[in-house]
DNA sequence: CTGATTTTGTACTGATCTGTAAAGAAAGAG
DNA sequence: CTCTTTCTTTACAGATCAGTACAAAATCAG
């Protein structure tokens, strides 16, 4: 009982999640996240804690909305070969439509001292444990079918892959040459 | 003429970029760079102007100290692909062995948002593509001894080994799994 | 209704932030 | 020596920082 919340714990978390994106962990302040959130101080820090925390609830909403979403994206039609190049592919279109740059939130979290405490690491490590198993299975798959070469182990393969799919990420942050990214996606593709 | 300065600007810009390097540009402060390069408040901001024109200097200094190694680590004799696979074992232990997960400052710099200026972004983008030029070089002369196949242009397959070689210094930021790294370098060299 | 409980809004804390102002110190020019 | 110039030191500015204290408001149990 007693006085209910005006919000919902989920929107809050969407929003800051937002914001932690756009500006990372370090400059976004808690003044950022109340107007974001429409919240005031108190209620903010009565239901989140702190702002780290706060930091946690979003890195965990990006992997169940945004990271799910590509995950799933790869559990579409298609050969593995189509497949893996969409999902590189689609990355370049939205990093590149992006005017922040926003890129990855795992990866930006994975990157940013400040902020990256064991609880985030643990949390980051998990969104790639997650693409990186993904990944595995597709390329097992498409060796199993014989699209693929069956010479090396899928984990390894996927590994490799998941590693350009980051650089790839890395390199939309700073750049806005398409070409050098569909680079990326072609030689990635054909180390499958 | 005037009061000769008490320190040097090199000097000074090590220390600067070591801060900058352990911490990201928002969470480092100008007193921790007062303290760790030994100026007072009045010499660092008469000498460099402002806290970003320091950083700018800090990446500057990292292109030509730490970035300029690599790139003639690749110079050095063997094949092309030992001399590529020994760019990224150098990169795993390097990276492994730092507790505080530097990384690579270029890299850093490219995915925080905060401080992330034209400028910064500017100096970025020069260091990989500097990079980018020392690995289509030398992929091209593997091409044209043989050593590797010649079927794709070597830009292309330097570009697509560059982002796996940023992805693995992403992953580096989060695991301790050696393994899993190896896995990568192995994808990368086998793609070539 | 009353009392218990939780949320909300606001004011406030002390610390820290980047950057500046100004006075004193150290050098060379003449 | 004196004058000019630059650097160093210190104190300070005003803003902003993350987080808290506390009273008013809202709800439900009884």
């Amino acid at each position: 009982m007693g006085r209910p919340r005006e919000f919902s714990d989920q929107a809050v978390v969407d929003a800051a999640m937002e914001v932690f994106w756009e500006k990372g962990y370090e400059a976004t302040s808690t003044q950022d996240l109340c107007e974001r959130t429409g919240l005031g101080r108190g209620s903010l820090y009565n239901a989140f804690g702190s702002k780290h925390r706060l930091y946690e609830e979003a890195i965990r909403r990006y992997a169940a909305t945004r990271a799910e979403a590509q995950l799933e994206l790869l559990a579409t039609a298609g050969s593995v070969r189509e497949r893996l190049r969409d999902l590189m592919l689609g990355v370049i279109d939205a990093d590149l439509a992006d005017p922040g740059r926003r890129g990855c939130l795992a990866l930006n979290a994975a990157t940013e001292a400040g902020g990256r405490t064991e609880g985030v690491a643990g949390l980051v490590r998990r969104q790639f444990a997650d693409l990186e198993q993904a990944l595995c299975r597709l390329i097992a798959i498409g060796q199993s079918t014989g699209e693929l070469p069956a010479g090396r182990p899928p984990l390894q393969v996927a590994r490799a892959f998941q590693s350009a799919y980051y650089g790839l990420r890395v390199l939309a942050k700073v750049t806005d040459d398409r070409n050098a990214l569909l680079d990326v996606v072609e030689g990635a593709v054909a180390a499958l």
